[in-house]
DNA sequence: AGAATTAATCATATCATCATGATGAACGCA
DNA sequence: TGCGTTCATCATGATGATATGATTAATTCT
């Protein structure tokens, strides 16, 4: 898979709070459950985006997550980025930590461009664009 | 990273013996050091690549190993395949095992172009190609 | 046959990811 | 203040990827 498995979490749960959330916070069992994803181990990816901002966490009753930023400001990028630095620091097909157009790698020329339009999906398309797509979030 | 470590190592084994090897085998231990790499480790993925009939293995005294193919018929996804179903199964960004025009995901409509030129990289991308490049395999 | 060479395999170690269960800390409300 | 609700955190375990070292099997050459 492309996301480690805790990113693909990471944006069912934002999506989830896109689709369902409204003024009220929701709760991480009701997602937990929503997403059929392990309570404890969702909780503390919330927690990972609610320190990233991208979440505000509220205590007590009545609590729960909510989305901190207008979903059509909210990018995939900006949600994977906390738990899979995929599509930026190690975009180098062969692994190389340092590889652009200087100091090449054997693949970097023909691989850049598809590379680069990897980048530019993630960064470009917003929670917004798929909370719309109609599709469920859920089952996986 | 996209690929896995073993993928990775895979394709670098594969890139040293088409920029390395002639007539006569490589043995591992030459490889390993080549790439900078773990002998026993490169020794399975070797292993495994035989099996798979991308390379042809030879015990003894001037054994080791040789690619079986002509580097302009062997393109990056048969070599990765036997390591990572990355560009293949698991398509789908949310980590869905079914996901298509019928069953899309969230994301689906808009990632399928993005992931199908990844794909397309990957299958149409040969060994020859990239072992003409003039950047160097080792190191990274 | 015997020695040298080389891949193949086995047993094990290490680490990150993925996950569970139990407990602690903050909060709201009566 | 006290109780229930809810997120936060801790301790632990399971699994797979990534290795390492030692041994075994196949082959060549003399």
């Amino acid at each position: 898979m492309l996301l480690s498995q805790t990113a693909v979490y990471a944006l069912k749960a934002v999506l989830y709070l896109a689709e369902n959330g409204s003024d009220e916070p929701l709760r991480v069992d009701d997602i937990a459950r929503g997403l059929n994803v392990p309570r404890n181990y969702l909780s503390k990816i919330l927690h990972v985006q609610a320190k990233a901002g991208l979440l505000d966490s509220t205590r007590g009753p009545r609590g729960g997550f909510q989305l901190s930023r207008d979903p059509a400001q909210l990018s995939l990028a900006e949600i994977i980025a906390p738990f899979d630095d995929i599509a930026f620091s190690s975009a180098c097909l062969l692994g190389r930590e340092r590889c652009s157009d200087d100091t090449p790698c054997a693949a970097h020329t023909r691989w850049k461009n598809v590379s680069a339009s990897v980048r530019t999906f993630l960064s470009e398309t917003t929670i917004h664009d798929l909370s719309h797509s109609g599709a469920s979030v859920v089952s996986g």
